[in-house]
DNA sequence: TCTGGGGTCCTAGGACCC
DNA sequence: TCTGGGGTCCTAGGACCC
């Protein structure tokens, strides 16, 4: 059977979000601000048409902000992830196979559908999400992932927020209209070298040699070539595999000076990263802490370092992890610097299943421990998160990064619920 | 004054093994 | 002058994604 993906995009995910609880917002500028309210993540279509680019820091747009009287949030991630799981569960009701690729994307295998009727299917899986959830969203359907992301550009042009490319035709003359960049997986770097080339569209890549880009670049970039000429390469990933790596990390909302804070920071992290391992039920054998002052700042001198900390045995307890992790800040904080970011990453993660417990290690205490954590995640599941945390942790967060502009958790906080009057 | 957070994959090169 | 052949594992760096 011929494979048929569609790749349904929800529009300004974040924006559109905070416009369900605030309908007042819609028709006006609005943008989402990354976290400690530092950039532009999202920017509504007004917004965009105001000139803010992604990624835009927000003290150079003031300007546009004011004069366009821009309504600007700071982001709401625990809102968004809720939306994005209601989302995703009413896409499930249009396919038997999903997958979802990103808080705001997903691909759907619709090979069940006939041909002729795809058009009329994507616009009823589009009415349909939006009367569920309130998120407006756009649908490419092509025969490949790259040419589902194709027809999704072009789907968000359109006033019916679909587009189908199946036809050999249709796909060609979307292909000669698209520029390189805006192909899924070619980026600034791979666009101005194939440019070089003499490449200019997405056509020209769709009919160069895969071999020969192969050569050049990489099979990352053959494979993209071969699925713009309708040939699949990347399939379907029903499943999410667990992380290989996992991150915590946050900017401070005010520069930091104390060995204190920053403790209670990386405790933090290192809290949140075993919370993490837990949830997919793996164990991380080491972890590398990092620390850097403000490299925008003029006048100081840029701190940076980090160091891995191997720990005694592979683990997913928050205490071994907060003590590893401390243990290797000790080792790079240095006395005077005016921190302006830290983190702990878990390296060389395992599946808890395949790995086997050390000799050295106490089976009862391990049990004894494993029932604390599986409480404590259980408390915090249902109370919120922060509900039960560790001592070194701290109470206040005085690190916190700024988010002056956050609206309420409508979802997520008995006390935040919307009010109907 | 103010510049996010969290991931993936691939490649090249070095260390090491028999 | 000429210095084996074949393999694994790890890491750093570079590209990309949302």
């Amino acid at each position: 059977m011929k494979p048929i993906i569609a790749l349904v995009d929800c529009n300004s995910f974040f924006v559109s979000c905070e416009r369900v609880f605030q309908p007042h917002l819609e028709g006006k500028p609005v943008i989402v601000l990354s976290s400690n309210d530092g950039c532009a993540i999202a920017r509504s279509s007004e917004a965009k048409a105001l000139g803010i680019q992604m990624g835009a820091p927000l003290f150079k747009i003031q300007d546009i902000i004011k004069k366009g009287h821009v309504k600007v949030i700071s982001s709401n991630f625990s809102l968004y992830g809720d939306m994005s799981s209601r989302v995703m569960e009413t896409l499930r009701q249009f396919s038997p196979s999903l997958e979802i690729y990103s808080i705001d994307e997903a691909f759907l295998n619709l090979s069940l559908v006939p041909e002729k009727d795809l058009f009329s299917y994507a616009c009823l899986i589009r009415k349909i999400v939006k009367l569920w959830t309130g998120i407006p969203v756009s649908i490419g359907i092509g025969p490949t992932k790259t040419l589902a992301k194709v027809a999704n550009h072009l789907a968000k042009k359109h006033s019916s927020g679909c587009c189908v490319l199946l036809r050999p035709d249709e796909i060609n003359t979307a292909l000669r209209q698209l520029s390189l960049q805006d192909i899924w997986g070619i980026g600034p770097q791979w666009s101005k070298k194939l440019s070089h080339l003499g490449l200019k569209t997405a056509s020209d890549l769709a009919q160069t040699d895969p071999h020969k880009i192969r050569k050049i670049f990489n099979v990352v970039l053959s494979r993209t070539a071969l699925e713009l000429k309708g040939i699949p390469c990347l399939s379907l990933e029903e499943i999410s595999p667990p992380k290989k790596n996992l991150i915590s990390s946050r900017s401070f909302g005010i520069p930091v000076t104390s060995f204190e804070i920053l403790r209670q920071a990386v405790s933090f992290h290192a809290s949140s990263l075993a919370q993490k391992l837990r949830q997919q039920q793996s164990l991380t054998c080491a972890l590398n802490v990092f620390i850097h002052t403000n490299r925008f700042q003029k006048g100081e001198t840029y701190y940076s370092n980090a160091c891995v900390i191997p720990l005694p045995f592979p683990s997913q307890d928050t205490a071994a992890l907060i003590k590893a992790a401390i243990s290797g800040l000790e080792k790079i904080f240095k006395n005077g610097s005016f921190y302006k970011k830290t983190g702990v990453t878990a390296l060389q993660i395992y599946s808890a299943e395949k790995v086997p417990h050390s000799l050295f290690q106490n089976k009862e205490e391990i049990e004894k421990r494993k029932s604390l954590l599986k409480a404590f995640d259980k408390l915090n599941a249902q109370f919120g998160r922060g509900s039960v945390i560790f001592a070194s942790e701290g109470f206040h967060k005085t690190w916190r990064p700024k988010a002056c502009l956050k609206s309420p958790s409508f979802t997520q906080e008995w006390n935040q619920l919307p009010r109907v009057k």
